[in-house]
DNA sequence: AAAAAGTGTGCAAACGTTCCCAAAAACGTT
DNA sequence: AACGTTTTTGGGAACGTTTGCACACTTTTT
């Protein structure tokens, strides 16, 4: 059972032209008549002809493909992201190919190594929780894959990056717990691998810092495996609740939710008291209960500004000396208690 | 800037072999000698040698790759049977491509077409809820396309589908409100082209059937976008109230999620006194205030049985006689208010 | 009127595979 | 020793494009 579609071939042949010419005129390319062009234009409308990219790309050297990795689809910081990046490649005429690494480091470089057998022309990837080694990302890269990072990226590897003002996030979220009252601020956070949870830490200090507010390494908790264990997070809140803090700051979307959900399973009766910052891109938060402030990043516009960086790579016709980090503003919602 | 690998001629050229004898060996295929076989595979091995996958599907007519078409990925149910499909597609070598048609018929039929001169092998489709033409699919499918529908499937149309037992949930859901002493139970749906909205009516019809309740079409609201626009319900909130439901049973997740913000937006006062059933698959329901029962699909597990059967189809010999529309059990998941 | 320049077309190779067909090598049988 | 049979290998076409080069024809220049 296989699909047919007519060729460049059959075109030429029906047409009495050879194929380079028919080649040219669809391509519009070189120097060809008016005349053979339209009508190889009106025949290939008339038979639907659409060109067959898998024998492009091989000509070409290049799928028109672009590889994608996110720790989870199913969730809403990434799946926005991915709706940014989608407008772009389309708009180019690339598709996008999505992998989920789940937080795990051997599934991260799994599905990058399937993808670049698969050919892509470059990679856009959120590095996972877990992910300290990143010599496959780097021997891939120095093969001549282009690659831009956004969100989680690493510290040391030369290329575009882009991310969120995580500093700025952290900062602002925390500075509105302790202008409404409180004084005893946890900091629920991610794997101490990641850029984001080093940058976020970073600003829940400064903004510490603005108010004299001392700070105790011992409310910060770290969750290794980015909130995927229910386990984790449960461990986590039951060592911070002796602590007794009155408010918390989390550092992103799966450690938002899940946070609250361990808070409200384990200790119901305290989950109304804490007030609540965090990162998260949830559209439903509107929802939840206890209601918290987020820290919404700007994930559409993420996924567009990192796909037009990678274009550019790819399309680049000379190696490019000088890359960009590019940092997008993060916006503060807060939610009145009701 | 272009990625540089191995090809079976360097492989070739360097072993003394001819490319035939080489590919024998790579793919284990007819009479090659042990020994030729060992000597190629550890060249291969040893310049990491990856075959192209496009040089092969050029030769082979095909891709290898499975089209994706759901509404949105930011769905928690779709992107549940996306990791389904992942799940058996991966293991079968295959790859897959995802496209949201955001419940638009354009997107989806734009994106349909595009992923077909794409050569994909097979397309795996969620209907939009705007959908009703789906001649376009028909064309594509009797060019030889494989297609399988699920969740949102068409009628009139000869292929295997997987659906959940939409009417037993959408019973089952009923019957739960009716049995907590609920009388009045409004019923916000979908539009009316798709097969879910009439099997989950009809579901809803039944438990009141049951009960001796009688059914009252106005209070029944259709939504023709399926919740991607918030005025849509709004509208159908503000002319539900009037008619004073005790409850009500929603049809679909972004509908259960839109459903409640709009009622907590518009009128606060009465969102906790009215009692929720829903279709939805989210992983945060137990954050929700107003708590909520739900309809949970086997979302995971649809993607699963759509993707083997669609490979199955893909992998025929002879053309297929005989299809199956597979109809998994729902689970009701029932949360105490607290 | 001949040479030069410009324009449109076709030929053929290439991209990296797979696989049919034929040739060569190895082996066994009389 | 000559032949037939089996096993292993190589040659080369094909998949559907793109593109450098050559050729033929037309137009312009000298």
């Amino acid at each position: 059972m296989r699909f047919e579609t007519s060729t460049i071939k059959d075109i030429a042949k029906a047409l009495g032209l050879s194929t380079s010419t028919v080649s040219r005129a669809l391509r519009d390319r070189y120097e060809i008549s008016e005349e053979t062009k339209k009508l190889v234009l009106a025949y290939a409308e008339k038979v639907n002809y659409r060109a067959n990219p898998i024998a492009r790309s091989l000509k070409e050297r290049r799928s028109y493909a672009i590889g994608i990795i996110v720790s989870e689809i199913a969730n809403n910081f990434f799946s926005q992201v991915i709706n940014g990046i989608e407008s772009i490649a389309y708009d180019k005429d690339y598709h996008v190919i999505i992998s989920q690494s789940h937080e795990s480091y051997k599934q991260e470089k799994l599905n990058v190594e399937h993808l670049a057998s698969r050919s892509i022309d470059g990679l856009l990837i959120a590095l996972s929780s877990e992910t300290q080694d990143i010599e496959y990302l780097r021997s891939l890269y120095a093969k001549g894959l282009p690659i831009v990072f956004f969100d989680r990226v690493p510290e040391d590897f030369e290329t575009h990056k882009v991310i969120a003002n995580n500093f700025k996030g952290a900062f602002d979220a925390t500075e509105h717990l302790i202008l409404s009252g409180k004084r005893t601020i946890a900091h629920l956070t991610n794997s101490e691998n990641l850029s984001i949870t080093r940058e976020r830490l970073k600003g829940y200090q400064a903004a510490l810092g603005k108010y004299h507010i001392e700070f105790r390494p011992e409310l910060v908790k770290y969750c290794q495996h980015g909130g995927m264990h229910s386990a984790e997070l449960e461990q986590a809140v039951k060592e911070l609740l002796p602590l007794q803090p009155d408010g918390i700051f989390i550092s992103s979307d799966r450690l938002t939710t899940g946070c609250i959900m361990a808070l409200k399973k384990t200790n119901p009766e305290v989950a109304h008291k804490i007030a609540i910052a965090g990162f998260t891109n949830s559209n439903l938060v509107e929802l939840f209960s206890p209601s918290l402030t987020s820290v919404k990043q700007p994930a559409f516009e993420m996924g567009q500004v990192a796909t037009e960086l990678l274009i550019s790579m790819i399309e680049a016709k000379r190696p490019i000396a000088e890359f960009e980090t590019k940092v997008l503003d993060t916006e503060l919602v807060k939610i009145a208690k009701q």
